[in-house]
DNA sequence: GAGTTTGAAACT
DNA sequence: CAGTTTCAAACTC
């Protein structure tokens, strides 16, 4: 008996890496299928926004193939859905490149795709926005910011 | 729509 | 860890 996981339902074993994200980012299950059914439909103009549970946010993305945390979607464990990048590798078809690089940014930040990542206080370094713009990654969630972050001029401060 | 500004992410 | 560069989005015109 060998004790590899061949859950993921195909022949292939699932390395400790692809388990990690199965288990840790359900989200990936969901979005691959949505995804496929996505690039039968890429060409239909027909697509009704409101029909769809997450209103997409597109990326467009040039140089990253949307495998780095710049890219909103791959940020998000999601992949690129009717977005207007170029060159994207964050597509079921690219899933060797995909973990490759997800690998890294977590070697960097183990954090970095938590999947609770919407709850974790967020921290700024703003300097010219004031935190008032979405450029402030804390007002664009709709939090204030706190004692973590080391913003400069911060008129992000709640209700006060 | 083009160009500028911004700050996170990535890199050194 | 700090400084710098790269990047894509927010913003302005």
């Amino acid at each position: 008996m060998d004790n590899r996981d061949y859950s993921a339902g195909d022949m292939s074993p699932v390395s400790p890496f692809s388990k990690f994200c199965l288990t840790s980012l359900p989200s990936i299950g969901d979005f691959s299928i949505r995804a496929i059914e996505a690039m039968d439909i890429e060409n239909d103009e027909e697509i009704k926004p409101e029909q769809q549970e997450t209103p997409p946010i597109p990326c467009g993305c040039q140089r990253t193939h949307c495998l780095k945390l710049y890219c909103e979607c791959f940020a998000n464990n999601r992949y690129c859905i009717g977005c207007n990048c170029h060159n994207c590798h964050n597509l079921p078809g690219f899933e060797v490149h995909r973990e490759e690089a997800i690998k890294q940014i977590i070697e960097r930040n183990p954090g970095a795709f938590r999947e609770d990542f919407s709850t974790i206080q967020k921290s700024c370094h703003c300097k010219r926005s004031n935190c008032a713009k979405k450029y402030c990654e804390c007002y664009e969630a709709g939090k204030p910011c706190s004692a973590l972050c080391k913003c400069e001029g911060c008129k992000n401060i709640g209700n006060q």
